[in-house]
DNA sequence: ACCTGAACACCGTTCAAGT
DNA sequence: ACCTGAACACCGTTCAAGT
């Protein structure tokens, strides 16, 4: 009876801190319920108090994957800096966090089949959203023009590639390294970069 | 005694038919050797014969879907065109192919903890060098030089992010079009594009 | 409101045995 | 060489019961 659970009114935290470490050492195959309650020093029916089933755990952690994205994009933006050697940073922070969570970023941009609504959409708004102020910031572009939107799609979609080949180690970090700083220059220096910074 | 198994010799090439629809329809977590061994009709222990366990048939599947994908790319490759034709049919071959098998795509560039080896790592080398072949068969470049390099990892990370960001709709389909005719037309006017092509 | 613990159906893996 | 079927440990989920 000296093993009570310590943790009233918490386990919800401290359940998505251990799956998080868990997702990292083995992936999402490696992630058990019941593992996560003997850990937490809990039975194994009292993860269902906080999450109904495996997924809403899943999804609960994809959710806080963008959340903590989302933070390290915009410390990385909190750097004074060109438009140019923001773009670097945001870009390697990026790449970062998708290497050393990968398993947790397979899980925030897994092919879901239910309509795109809910928690999770909204925090990969807001992750998007990062970007848009992040432009807005230097651009003197009029709202109305889609430059800005789509020089943003494209600088996503590149980072997000750059990202999955370093993590499925199809590429190494030297090369990784070298396609941000090409995606950046060839993006800012293009006519579409050139319209949003002199429109 | 009429239900006995009619895959002599071929039962590993319907489990992993099999195998791909069920990955199609539920993902990897989906994906069960039990529930496979019974639509083929055959005990549970028979896949033991063709997978050692679980993971040599989710890599046997991703091999598998690097070589399919090499197919679909050459086959868009065969059609006559500029090299920006061929981008954007490449582009969309190489975003169809990723939304129309999602899962099957995760496990084709999932995270590997182990050394970069192995028939999966050969079967993305191929896939890589469908590009090389492409951009050499219009390029004026020194194969010295390392533009063809980095425009063709420039543009594979951009259609592989395109893709992630498809599958899980955080983008929409007239969106990817979109994003892969302006990365076809930034990476084509860039610099690096000017040294690949008149080099 | 939150947690326990038995129960159930399912799973991957192993392995001796068959053909 | 390939397949069978029992055995084992593990899993997610449900649910009545406790506090």
């Amino acid at each position: 009876m000296a093993s009570r659970p310590f943790h009233h009114g918490n386990l919800r935290v401290v359940l998505l801190e251990q799956a998080e470490a868990m997702l990292r050492e083995g992936g999402v195959g490696g992630l058990s319920l019941r593992e996560l309650a003997r850990q937490a020093g809990v039975s194994h029916g009292a993860p269902r108090s906080h999450f109904v089933d495996r997924q809403a755990l899943l999804d609960a952690l994809a959710e806080q994957g963008f959340n903590r994205l989302t933070d390290n994009l915009r410390t990385a933006l909190r750097t004074p800096g060109t438009l140019e050697e923001q773009a670097r940073l945001v870009g390697r922070a990026y790449v970062d966090f998708a290497v050393h969570d990968a398993a947790l970023m397979d899980l925030m941009f897994a092919a879901k089949q239910d309509a795109p609504s809910g928690p999770i959409h909204e925090a990969a708004l807001r992750l998007f959203q990062v970007f848009d102020q992040a432009l807005a910031r230097e651009s003197t572009q009029s709202p109305a023009d889609d430059a800005r939107e789509r020089f943003k799609l494209l600088f996503t979609a590149t980072m997000q590639g750059t990202a999955t080949l370093l993590a499925s180690r199809r590429i190494d970090r030297p090369q990784a390294e070298k396609l941000i700083d090409d995606a950046v220059d060839v993006l800012l220096a293009s006519e579409l970069g050139g319209r949003l910074l002199s429109g």
